[in-house]
DNA sequence: GAGTTTGAAACT
DNA sequence: CAGTTTCAAACTC
């Protein structure tokens, strides 16, 4: 089991993971393996609220690490000395576990560097291994990992009792099982691995938690097993900067996560197994290299990268990395060919085939991020001048699939042919280090064509789709609204378009979409179908739904130009209050006519008017620049203070007053602010007040129900006191700050007080009425 | 909520 | 490209 080959860590941003320190070694030689002393460490406890045993080890960057499949035995070793450890995966149940039981092949501890392996329990080397192997026993032991690192903060991490939990808990070792994690963490520069187990959190070491951290997570799949699942999953965690113990605030690193597939040509390509299936495949040693890495929005929420295995003989290998949408996090999948075998067209639906997502079976954790209704194929693109790679994610039988790698010119066998790239919001978020700028799709495009990439700068996808019935259009492909995607009409090399606004994909209801793309006379639908879905799926429902957008009040312009918001970003109407609105499906004709004409009248007309500075949002500025006049560029007729930007050079503002020195925009900025802070002050404390009520209904209604139905005052607890006050308080603060006269003070106070009293009747009667049998 | 102001978009 | 008109949002009362 390969983990990260340095050339493909080099591809990798260092907000992802730095697999420098890490290289593989095939062997992990007997000498550094140090069997560790019998002394059995002392059942360190573990922190229940961390909840998380970890194996750690402390590898400097020369350490080598291997994993062996062909063991139970995890190694690690280095040629400095310095440790790896890797636990092997949790195993199995029952009668068996004492014939697999997970070893330890101990690290030795260079010089300087720290690794301690203690295994809690030994036992006699079952298979009669290296001297030196520690033996697991599957339960209740603990391995304890002690360190130093580099500023001689111990590392210490225990193995939990729950060791073997997982399958145990599973019984017959249901695939299902929760998987033994080894977390490799790189402490001050060293990967440092941990073997936790899956359901429990990362952060069981206060050394950890000390450091900023990126985890690479990966499910290991083990080689045969003859005692049932070994399921292990590993996690590579490394420091965000060197700075390591010295950054006390980078304890929750947020680590977008994204799978990485990828051979090098330099590297004897490898393969990382890894899922939860149970897999008696033997690990394929000559296969390609598989990374998984996951992100982490928290140390403590982990998500888990599974990697579905592969034929071996199939040159593309597929990630899955599933994430915890509730918890927000996002994956990005990536998948890449050997490099040495350039994506072929038909791949891709082995590829879907062979695409699993794994992990979080069993585990509230793990969920599957893409519910396809079919196997999504997961095509790799490669955006140029981009680290990142990108995922397209779609179904198999579409057919421009093949056309438009196969049309692809690019010879370059490391740069993989472009291809169409889906990416819907979710995965954009998941990856918040790329730009949405750096997003790029795939216009499709007759099956003879070649592929043409559309550079999108704006989130919302928009589909394109055909309308033979309609006068032909021919959008310049630059100028289209962000996101778009076209899609070629049915059979000819004549396009026609159909625009449709992601927010069309999201605002109607899939059964609407579905039956408008079923219907449709193009044969090549199923990408669009496809983006729908990932559209509605991938991003969230909540998300896509919930976007506030405000509705526009249109009259006369019948949302068919660029006075309406909704148009100008490519939007249909939705929920508006326009008058004869013509920017929806039941004019699709027109639509497409206004469009062409705002794009005869300005080609960038739906780009977004404020671009990305060089260095970020604080150079975000306007694209054309404001033209105000009487505003100062300080009220929201200013299309810069809108968005919150400063006015720029190319602005042809009179009277500009918002620039950087301005006391009037400082002024501004403060009052928004302190106005921004008291709203969310005030939210906190209705949240809390409402949650006061609500848990004291819960403590309470017993006395509801013996006192036959008790008088609101009865819920005025000391905590519902408190929190009113609060509320009070705030609302004093902020007629204060707003200076209002006191009269006006007292009456807000008084208002919110009433406010208050309602809610506790509210609550009070609505206990009642809950509980009407009871009460 | 009606009326006014404002500046972008559209038009000439 | 400049000037004018149209338009809808922002703003005021």
């Amino acid at each position: 089991m390969d983990v990260v080959s340095p050339e493909l860590n080099s591809l990798l941003p260092d907000e992802i993971m730095d697999t420098e320190a890490i290289a593989m070694e095939e062997e992990l030689p007997a000498e550094h393996l140090a069997a560790p002393p019998q002394s059995e460490p002392e059942p360190q406890q573990v922190p229940m609220e961390t909840e998380v045993p970890e194996i750690v080890s402390l590898c400097p960057a020369t350490t080598s690490m291997q994993l062996t499949s062909a063991s139970t035995d995890a190694q690690c070793s280095t040629s400095s000395g310095t440790q790896l450890l890797l636990a092997p995966s949790a195993k199995t149940t029952g009668p068996v576990v004492t014939q697999n039981l997970p070893k330890i092949s101990s690290v030795t501890v260079p010089a300087n560097h720290q690794l301690i392996i203690n295994k809690v329990a030994s036992a006699p080397a079952a298979d009669g291994k290296s001297p030196g192997t520690a033996v697991l026993k599957p339960e209740g032991q603990k391995l304890l990992v002690a360190g130093l690192s580099k500023t001689g903060q111990p590392i210490m991490l225990a193995l939990p009792h729950t060791w073997n939990k997982p399958a145990t808990t599973q019984g017959t070792g249901d695939v299902k099982a929760l998987p033994t994690q080894i977390k490799m963490v790189t402490t001050v520069g060293k990967p440092v691995i941990a073997v936790s187990s899956a359901s429990q959190l990362m952060g069981s070491s206060t050394t950890l938690q000390a450091q900023q951290l990126k985890t690479l997570q990966i499910t290991k799949k083990p080689p045969v097993s003859t005692a049932g699942p070994m399921i292990t999953k590993l996690i590579i965690t490394k420091a965000l900067n060197n700075k390591g113990l010295s950054s006390p605030a980078s304890a929750a690193p947020v680590v977008t996560g994204r799978v990485v597939t990828q051979s090098t040509p330099v590297t004897p390509p490898r393969t990382l197994t890894i899922g939860e299936t149970v897999s008696t495949v033997p690990q394929n040693a000559s296969g390609n290299s598989k990374v998984a890495i996951s992100p982490l929005k928290s140390p403590s929420k982990l998500t888990v990268v599974s990697v579905a295995s592969q034929s071996p003989n199939s040159p593309q290998k597929s990630v899955t990395l599933p994430l915890n949408m509730a918890l927000g996090q996002q994956i990005l999948t990536v998948q890449q060919s050997a490099t040495t075998s350039p994506a072929k067209a038909g791949t891709s639906q082995s590829t879907a085939q062979t695409l699993k997502t794994v992990g979080g079976v069993g585990t509230s954790q793990f969920k599957t991020i893409i519910p396809l209704t079919t196997p999504p194929n997961v095509q790799q693109i490669q955006v140029p001048g981009s680290r990142f790679h990108y995922v397209r994610l779609v179904t198999a039988t579409t057919g421009s699939t093949t056309a438009q790698s196969g049309g692809s010119t690019n010879t370059n066998p490391s740069i993989q042919p472009a291809k169409p790239v889906m990416m819907n919001a979710a995965v954009r978020m998941s990856v918040p280090i790329i730009p949405a700028q750096s997003i790029k799709q795939v216009v499709p495009k007759p099956l003879t064509s070649a592929a043409q990439v559309v550079t999108t700068s704006q989130t919302p996808q928009r589909l394109i789709m055909p309308a033979t019935h309609l006068p032909q259009i021919q959008p310049n492909l630059t100028s289209l609204p962000p996101g778009t995607v076209l899609a070629p009409a049915h059979g000819s090399g004549n396009m026609s378009y159909a625009v449709l606004p992601a927010p069309y994909v999201t605002q109607i209801p899939q059964s609407a979409f579905v039956t408008l793309t079923s219907s449709s006379t193009f044969s090549t639908a199923t990408p669009i179908q496809t983006q729908a879905r990932l559209s509605l799926n991938g991003l969230s429902t909540s998300e896509a739904t919930s976007r506030p957008r405000k509705p526009c009040n249109c009259t006369r312009s019948q949302c068919l130009k660029l006075y309406c918001d909704c148009f100008a970003n490519g939007e249909f109407c939705n929920n508006c209050n326009c008058v004869n609105c013509f920017n929806n499906l039941d004019h699709e004709s027109e639509r497409l006519k206004a469009i062409k004409a705002c794009l005869d009248r300005n080609p960038v007309a739906f780009k977004p008017k404020i671009g990305k500075g060089k260095q970020g949002e604080s150079d975000r500025r306007h694209s054309k620049g404001c033209n105000c006049k009487k505003s100062g560029c300080l009220k929201n007729y200013c299309e810069c203070y809108e968005a919150k930007i400063m006015c720029s050079s190319i602005c042809k503002c009179m009277g500009c007053k918002n620039f950087e020195e301005s006391p009037e925009r400082k002024t501004l900025m403060h009052l928004a602010d302190a106005a921004e802070v008291r709203v969310q002050q005030q939210t906190a404390a209705k949240t809390k007040l409402s949650s006061q009520i609500s848990d004291l209904l819960t403590r309470t209604t017993p006395a509801i129900t013996s006192g036959g139905g008790k008088l609101p005052y009865t819920f005025v607890t000391k905590e519902v006191a408190e929190v009113t006050c609060d509320c009070l308080l705030e609302q004093a603060e902020q007629a204060e700050l707003t200076n209002q006269p006191q009269a006006v003070a007292e009456r807000l106070i008084l208002e919110e007080f009433g406010r208050c009293l309602r809610r506790i009747i509210s609550f009070a009667g609505k206990a009642k009425t809950d509980c009407p049998i009871n009460c």
